[in-house]
DNA sequence: TGTGTCTGGGACAACGTTGTCAGGCAGTAG
DNA sequence: CTACTGCCTGACAACGTTGTCCCAGACACA
C-alpha cells in the first residue's frame, strides 16, 4: 500500500479511501491511485485491515459438523455457505467425527482467528467451555442437537415427532412387533427418536418389547449385522423404524439379503439420495438439512449484527415421505 | 496481551514467549503468566500474530469446489481436510455452481485472505487471472480439471481411460448400439469421457452414430427426459453410458418407468452412494475423489513448504465396479 | 579482580491497515 | 479584508502481535 501511494504521488491515506471507496477523493486522484493498483498487482491485506478497523469483523464464521462428507452435514454446510455469501462472509469448515476434544479444540482455533461467529453440531456432552467466548461476544448457534451448559440459539429437527410419525405409521399399517434400531444411545437425538418411538407405541397401546430395541449402531455394518441376528430369532418383528440414514441403508441391505425386503416393513429416519430407487423404495421420515442450515445462519447474522434477546429454540419439522417400504402389510398368519 | 502483562507483572514479551512456548523462560514467571491468561481468559490474536510474523503464513488454505453440498465435491473436501489438519491449517471452502465470475471472485477474496494455498476445481475457460496471486507466491493446485492459461499442479481422474473402459465393457458384452449421455460440452472432463467411448468403439471397429450421442444433460431431469425421449425412437440403442452422476441417476429413473431396466446395460460415469441397491445394481467407472483430495493437498502442501519443481499432472486412475446393469446383454433378435 | 560467556528479561520498532485530526485552498458572505 | 464554510488531502497514532537488540546479573576461569 505505501509502495501504491509512493507510485500514485498521494498519501498512504489516499489510498486507503480510494480502496474503501470512501467519499471525498478527488477523481484525478483516484485514477491514478487505481493504476498504480494495477500497474503493481497490488492486494489489500484483510486480515490488516480487520486488526486496525474499529468494528473488529473478520468476516469469517466458523461451521463444525460431525463430518463434512456426510450428505446431511453437506447438505447443512451448503445451505449455510448460501446465506453467509448473501451477507459477504466466509466459512470455515471442520468436521468433528463424534469427538468432543476435537469440537474444543476447533471451537478454541475458530475463536483465536477471531471468527465473528460459531454454527456448531455438538458432539460432546458439555459445551460450557464456550460460555467464554460468547461472554466474549462470539455468538454460537448449535443445530442438528442441542447443547449443554451453554444458553443459545438452538436448531433441531422434530426428532421425537418425527419418530412418533414413522412408528404410528407401521402401526396404522397393521403392525405390532416393531424393531427400532438406533445410534450411540449418548446422541441426545437418538435418545430423542427411541422416546418418539415409545410414545407411540404407548399411544397404541402397544406393550413395549425391550428385545425389539437395538442401541448403539453407528455404521451400516453394524445396522446390517443387527438385523440378520433379529430375523434369526424365532418371533422377529414384522416391521422396522431405523433411526439414521446409515442404519437405514444397512437394514436394506440386510433385508435384500434375507429376501425380505418385500416382507418386512420399513420407515427410516432421514432422507437419502435414491431411496426412491431402490426395491421397495424406502419411506422415511425425511428432515430438512438445508432448512436447518438456513434458519442457524440466519439466527447467527442476527446475532452478529447485535440481537441480545433471550436465545430461543427453532424446530424444523420433518415429512413422512411414503415410497413403498413403510406401507407393507403385515403377514396375515401372524399371531397378533 | 497488554493485560496480561500487567496482572502477571512481566513485560508484554515475555508473555508472547509463553505463548509462543519459546525457551529460556523461567519457570516461575511461567507460571505467573499462565494463571494470568487464565483469569483473563486470555486467546492470542491469531491474525495479529500472522501480521507480523516473518514467514507470513496465516494457516488457512482455500477450496473451491463445484458444490460443497454434492457427493464428489464433499468428499474431495473431506479428504483435503484431513491431510491439512495434519498440518495443523485450517480450509475456507465456497462453491462455484459452474460460474466463472465467482469463481474469480473468490479466488481473489481468498488471497487478499492471504490464504497460504488455493486448490480450485476450475470452471472457468480460463485462469490465466490467477497468474499474479502465484507469482507473488500463492500456490494453486487444480482439481477434477484441467486449467488454462496457468501454469499448476494439476489432479486429474482417468476420464479418457475411464469412459473407454466403460464402453469397451458394454462392447464386450456384445452391445453395438451404444448412446453416450454427456454433460455440458463446454466442460473438458465431458468432452474427455466422450472422447473415450468413441476411442472405444473406434478401436472395436464400430461405427458411432451421432444421433446416439447427447450432450449438455446437466441434471436428473434433462438426463431422464433424453433416455425418455431415446427409447422412443425406432432403432433405440441396447446400452447406455452415462458419463457422470447426476446423469446416470436420470437415466436410471427413466429405464425403470419405462420397464427396461432388465434389457437395457447401463454403465454410469462417477460412482454414488447406493448405486449396490438399486435393480439391477449400478455398475460403474468409479472416481476415488478422497485420493483425488489427497493427493491435491498433498501437492500444495509441498509448494507451501517451497518445492519448486516444475508443475506436474497426477492423474488419479479409475475402477470399473462390476454390479449387474453393466452385465446384461443385449435382445438376441436385433438386427446387429 | 578482571574478563568472557551464558541466561533471563525488557524496550522498541515494525507488520499493513484505518480512525482521528488538523491544515490548505476555494468560495461566499459580511 | 476578515471570517466562515465545505471540500480534499496528509501526518500520525493505533490495532495485537513478534523480531531485534540490548542490558543486568550469574557463573566460570585465569
Amino acid at each position: 500500500m505505501n509502495d501504491v501511494a509512493k507510485v500514485a504521488r498521494v498519501s498512504l491515506k489516499t489510498v486507503s479511501r480510494v480502496v474503501n471507496g470512501e467519499p471525498n477523493v478527488s477523481p484525478v486522484l483516484v485514477a491514478q491511485v487505481r493504476s498504480a493498483i494495477d500497474a503493481l498487482h497490488y492486494r489489500p491485506d484483510i486480515g490488516a485491515s480487520t486488526l486496525r478497523r474499529s468494528d473488529r469483523r473478520t468476516g469469517l464464521i466458523g461451521l463444525l459438523l460431525e463430518d463434512v462428507g456426510n450428505p446431511f452435514s453437506s447438505a447443512l454446510h451448503r445451505a449455510v455457505e448460501d446465506e453467509a455469501r448473501a451477507h459477504g462472509v466466509h466459512v470455515l469448515t471442520g468436521s468433528l467425527d463424534e469427538d468432543p476434544r476435537r469440537e474444543r479444540e476447533l471451537a478454541r482455533a475458530f475463536t483465536m482467528r477471531r471468527a465473528d461467529g460459531l454454527i456448531i453440531a455438538p458432539v460432546g456432552a458439555d459445551q460450557s467451555y464456550l460460555n467464554t467466548e460468547i461472554q466474549a461476544d462470539t455468538p454460537v448457534v448449535f443445530v442438528d442437537r442441542p447443547a449443554n451448559g451453554v444458553p443459545a440459539d438452538t436448531v433441531l429437527a422434530t426428532s421425537v415427532a418425527g419418530a412418533t410419525e414413522a412408528t404410528r405409521h407401521l402401526i396404522a399399517h397393521g403392525h405390532r412387533r416393531i424393531a427400532c434400531l438406533g445410534d450411540y444411545t449418548r446422541i441426545s437425538t437418538a435418545r430423542d427418536r427411541q422416546r418418539g418411538y415409545l410414545a407411540a407405541l404407548r399411544e397404541a397401546g402397544i406393550a413395549s418389547d425391550p428385545t425389539l430395541i437395538i442401541p448403539d449402531l453407528h455404521t451400516t455394518t453394524l445396522a446390517d449385522r443387527a438385523v440378520t441376528e433379529l430375523f434369526h430369532r424365532t418371533r422377529p418383528p414384522t416391521a422396522l423404524f431405523t433411526s439414521q440414514n446409515l442404519i437405514t441403508i444397512g437394514a436394506v441391505r440386510a433385508l435384500r439379503r434375507l429376501g425380505l425386503h418385500h416382507t418386512v416393513a420399513l420407515v427410516g429416519f432421514d432422507d437419502f439420495p435414491l431411496a426412491d430407487l431402490v426395491e421397495p423404495a424406502v419411506t422415511v421420515i425425511a428432515q430438512d438439512p438445508a432448512a436447518i442450515g438456513r434458519t442457524a445462519a440466519q439466527a447467527l447474522f442476527r446475532r452478529i449484527d447485535g440481537d441480545t434477546s433471550a436465545p430461543g429454540e427453532h424446530w424444523i419439522p420433518t415429512t413422512l415421505i411414503r415410497r413403498g417400504s413403510g406401507e407393507l402389510p403385515p403377514p396375515l398368519h401372524r399371531d397378533e
